[in-house]
DNA sequence: CTAATAGTGTCTCTAAGACAGTATTCC
DNA sequence: GGAATACTGTCTTAGAGACACTATTAG
């Protein structure tokens, strides 16, 4: 048979008229850290790339669909049960990127707000969470096209983080508005101003909720925070619009 | 041999030993016709959607990229050659979207001035560019899974339209500011202020270069427009900004 | 002339950003 | 007390938006 104008096999196809892949989910586990951004990464004692990191990742089936199997690898690396905001970066299927065989990989990114265990599995030499920086700057060796990957998922991440909620799920329950300023922070690379931080969010009611409870001040002291939840309006969008000149981390 | 921690096969692999996917690619071609949004469909006389709508697409091939795969698609079903704008929007692979058989599609964008000649295929009853309101208000009937395919394509022009710039691609070489104001208004579905508009653009250099000429003005008469070219900054971004309170289309 | 479209000038109001100053903790 | 962090109040300024007005065409 010939392919059809689409390219589809028409209802009595034959299967091996057209060419076969494999599928893989990847996912780039994004968190912070000691106020920087941190993804998690394996290490394989596997040939090709014996030594080098990856991102946790495995092979879709039939019957489950991609956002499913990227939540069962999930699952399956990590002590994270449930990820509300696993989403789809996009396909990567370049020839070549696995010289073993024909596999189209579809990336997923997910924000936690912190790791918990490593599931150890048989043929991962390690785990581990690593800046971000560190990773992308070529000081780590990335398997196959996991730094491509990666890259766009920091950008995915740094767009997110200013036209959805994203910023929440850094973070836990409740939380500081310090320690949520240093999400878009570390995110952004930028630095912003505490007072109009604060400003934006109580401006509207729905972004955060006081519990009445206050966290303990840290080692250097300082007026305890008060705790927040989130509201309702994450589910929308973010009050924090990123700097259009952005002040440089850690100018004044 | 059992699958790894990471769901790949080592080195010495069995092809059998994991699923295997179709994998092909549906590209989303939105234009711009008399004011409002277009979409390029194809109807084929298959089953099991015959008589239903569909976007064009077809087979990945192993020896070239999914972008590869896209351009392609695109030249053999228009006359359009070279689509700058050709974008992924990413996978879709959920169980039974084609009952026939496993098949993970990887949808892309493409923008273009206008879709030109449609070449006829063997299979293809017809094609058709048709507003992208009715095809998503389930006046139309879409095949496979290609009305939610649709649905996040429109989203993400409209997301674009303000991050990057996607505007000129759906403009010629020179245009006048109204035409380009056209594309705004349609994509996102309200009314800009001409003056407001024309300001935004000249503000800065970079945006638009007049051309001298003057475009014919339309059968009402009014005083002619100037054309204009894109300048260097739509590589970078948009200088229009998406009203944060949506004037209703046609609200005064 | 009127209707229609292109283009200019200007005002208002909001929100981003800068920053001085106060409150409460640890040492 | 001083240093550090949390929080409040206020001023400035850039930009979004509204809209009145002028210019040039078709009929």
């Amino acid at each position: 048979m010939t392919l059809t104008r689409h390219g589809r096999a028409p209802a009595g196809y034959d299967p091996s008229a057209f060419p076969s892949f494999a599928v893989t989910v990847d996912v780039v586990v994004l968190t912070i850290e000691g106020g920087r951004l941190q993804v998690l990464l394996v290490q394989r004692g596997l040939e090709p790339f014996q030594g080098s990191w990856a991102l946790p990742g495995g092979f879709k089936r039939p019957y489950e669909t991609l956002d499913e199997a990227a939540a069962r690898e999930l699952r399956e690396e990590t002590s994270i049960q449930d990820a509300p905001t696993l989403r789809q970066l996009g396909a990567y299927g370049d020839p070549g990127r696995d010289p073993r065989m024909n596999v189209v990989t579809v990336a997923y990114l997910a924000v936690v707000r912190e790791v918990g265990e490593i599931v150890a599995g048989s043929d991962a030499a390690g785990a581990a969470l690593v800046s971000v920086a560190e990773a992308l700057d070529g000081a780590l060796e990335l398997a196959f096209d996991h730094g491509r990957i990666l890259a766009d998922a920091v950008e995915r991440a740094r767009v997110d983080l200013e036209q959805t909620g994203l910023a929440i799920s850094f973070v836990g329950t409740t939380f500081t508005l310090a320690e949520l300023r240093a999400v878009y922070e570390a995110v952004w690379g930028v630095t912003l101003d505490p007072a109009n931080f604060r400003r934006a969010l109580i401006a509207e009611d729905g972004w955060i909720v006081p519990t009445g409870k206050r966290a303990q001040p840290g080692p250097a002291g300082g007026k305890p925070a008060e705790l927040y939840k989130a509201g309702r309006s994450w589910a929308y969008g973010s009050p924090i619009r990123r700097p259009r000149r952005a002040r440089e981390k850690g100018a004044r």
